[in-house]
DNA sequence: CCGCTATGGGACATTGATGTCCCAGAGTGG
DNA sequence: CCACTCTGGGACATCAATGTCCCATAGCGG
């Protein structure tokens, strides 16, 4: 009866920051540990088990709208780093940087590869063109090496923000230190200059 | 059941036989899905489920000794490199090849931080420690860049790697040419050389 | 002060995975 | 041909997670 539903429009703070609250602690939690049970993610989000079934019916439902909400994150991220202006290789700094700032929900969807397969059904989704987009001008304005597939840099670019997040949260990485890191590799490889 | 099954069935050989299509199955199986079921691990290995739980009592157990056996596919594989001999990046390619060359099990020891986690419990095991010895080589030798930590390289090198088999499972890249991908990029990033 | 909403926590029913047993069939070696 | 081993599959018992209800209560706004 009068589910609270609909989306965050109108809704009093106190709900978008409750349920928001879960999204979090739910995207922190399944990161660490991809069988953790609502309960844990209840308890992280210091919520009722109830409270959390009331705004998420499903285990499915959570999941999806963590999903999303970490992609819209991302997204966001992304989108504010205007990789189509200036040069490439800052235009890409940029974006790491970025990607950096949401480590937490990035290392979450890597976690399960299972987000990314259905991601596929969407629409490539307007991070993935961004990236793309700037990857490709990088390369023909020949700063990029044209030699390799654009799929193949994208992939290097999310697996090394990915180690560098990860590396950051180990403390093997001081967090300030993550995007440089990451883009002194990706300027020069592993090798000496 | 049965088609094409055990030639063999009493002979010694028959046992590890079987007990290695489990260790492989479940390895490819749980890399692509860590919740999947015995039940799935036994289809997938075309045992029966009670066939299974005679060679493995727990779940845990089965998991265990598929990270043990991970383990050493990879250090035996990364061994046969003999990182300690030539120049530095002819042996990383070895290095990189070789991990390749084992890449469902590292596909399933990546897909689960978990194990990776146990593996902090153990002595630190020789195929870290190879390759830890071959990063500070090359940085001694001035191939490899001495200017950031030899944790960040060894990070990056697995992290391509595993992102070149993952792409090669998925299509992006032909199986051939992951090792050259890897190696292109951690030689010059992705910038044109 | 009153009512409304959101919450926390307990008490179930349900479900799916898991682990145990047992039995009959097939192939092998003697 | 007989005994033995390994196997697949079915029949449970168990268990943990999940999802549903319900009720008492704290907080907030009118």
């Amino acid at each position: 009866m009068s589910g609270p539903r609909s989306s965050s429009v109108g809704i009093p703070g106190t709900r978008a920051r409750t349920r928001n609250a879960i999204l979090n602690a739910a995207a922190k939690v399944l990161a660490r540990d991809r069988k953790a049970t609502l309960a844990d993610i209840a308890k992280e989000a210091e919520v009722g088990r109830s409270t959390l079934h009331r705004y998420f019916a499903d285990r499915e439902e959570l999941v999806n709208e963590v999903v999303e909400d970490s992609l819209h994150l991302i997204g966001q991220a992304v989108e504010d780093a205007a990789l189509d202006r200036g040069e490439p290789m800052e235009a890409l700094r940029r974006a790491v940087s970025a990607m950096v700032a949401v480590g937490d929900r990035l290392l979450f969807l890597f976690h399960d590869p299972t987000h990314f397969d259905k991601l596929e059904d969407t629409e490539p989704d307007a991070t993935d063109l961004a990236l793309r987009a700037l990857i490709e001008r990088g390369q023909a304005d020949g700063v990029f090496d044209p030699q390799v597939a654009p799929d193949w840099i994208e992939s290097v670019v999310w697996a090394l923000v990915y180690s560098g997040c990860e590396a950051a949260g180990s403390g093997a990485l001081p967090r300030h230190g993550v995007t440089e890191a990451v883009m002194r590799t990706l300027e020069n490889g592993v090798c000496a200059r």
